[in-house]
DNA sequence: ACAGCCATGTAACTTGTTACATGATTTT
DNA sequence: AAAATCATGTAACAAGTTACATGGCTGT
């Protein structure tokens, strides 16, 4: 939602057209991933189609200016007042990966957390280069940046301290990694079982 | 990704039907979101466009079992050997929301960061207690609850430093949150500038 | 009989994202 | 004249998610 949300905050400002709404956002984020042009119009699209913005005049330079509705408003004031729940539509993509793959039998867990550390680490260092050259320009433009760049870092530092702390949980408790194997049907079901419900040594 | 992946790799211990690969999803991962049933026979769908599994007999109970393929099993193998990269595909909520909502004016920034140090500290709670509960149970079904919980513990304490940190950037340099008024265009295109490029005091 | 779970599936939809087509204008 | 940028748009797709329809079986 944050690029959704993110256009329509800059529409509450007034008037914009296409490509300049992507300079807008790239200007006030940093540029820190590049927006593909055409995810304004689709977006553009959709908000209007859900009431929020409505097209506009065509002005002599053949810009399609769009503008926010009191709905689009409306939901801009949402949006900034509203929390941002991290659980809500976002499964963590790593620690499901790690709780599946200590469930699998021949798997090498430890070199798994290994690598991941390793790639944490690189972004960690890249996100920091980024940070730092961002302190060290000058004006507004670069808070977005600076902003976007600290949250990374703060959160490759938090995958890093989770990837020792699993490291140390499964170092310390090594039977707790025991592989499932497929469940077999209830028995009530009375399908013959192809595997054990049984852990796997 | 992580549903898709995680299917393929249960599969790759033995051919599943549908219902239970959701069991065996939520019991590896603690069912830390539950997972709509439907989703289960989309990713199947999609996996078998794909190549990854072959939609196999069914049994005299009706189950429709899923195997997987030489495709799908390197597929597996790829994505334990890999590492899962933060940044790809997933803008941070949060951090763009607040670069661009200190890039607008009238908006109360330091408000929003109280109120979202509120809601992440109660889900730092929330998911603290799952943690307790889930270590103070026996069975290895709990690791991954543990291993899930403990994720979204280090992020929101991630999340909870970032803040501080950004309550402290935005307070050492309040001339850095200057609101960005809508740039003007180009001078070159001469159109008549609605809103000025400076920034708005 | 009825509630509820087991089980399969379909249809629709969301946000994000890319590739492509098209043309005007600007720079080199 | 060629290359780059500005600008609008379309079409398709990915992955996740939900709501719904349908039917069998189970426990009360």
């Amino acid at each position: 939602m944050s690029v959704r949300q993110s256009l329509l905050a800059i529409l509450d400002q007034g008037p914009c057209y296409g490509y300049q709404l992507r300079a807008e956002f790239e200007r006030r984020t940093g540029s820190s991933r590049p927006l593909n042009v055409g995810q304004i119009y689709n977006t553009l699209d959709r908000l209007e189609r859900d009431g929020f913005v409505q097209k506009g005049e065509t002005d002599s330079h053949g810009h399609v200016y769009y503008a926010i509705t009191d709905a689009g408003s409306a939901a801009v004031a949402s949006w900034l007042a509203a929390p941002v729940e991290r659980s809500q539509g976002a499964r963590d993509e790593l620690a499901t990966k790690l709780a599946v793959a200590t469930s699998l039998p021949g798997v090498d867990v430890a070199g798994i957390i290994r690598a991941q550390q390793r790639a944490s680490r690189a972004q960690l260092d890249e996100l920091t280069r980024v940070a730092r050259a961002a302190a060290s320009l000058p004006g507004p433009q670069e808070l977005g940046r600076t902003l976007i760049a600290e949250a990374g870092i703060a959160h490759a530092e938090a995958e890093l301290r989770w990837l020792e702390e699993t490291q140390r949980l499964l170092s310390r408790h090594p039977e707790a990694a025991t592989p499932l194997a497929l469940a077999s049907e209830r028995p009530k079901r009375g399908r013959p079982a192809r595997v054990e419900t049984v852990a796997i040594a």
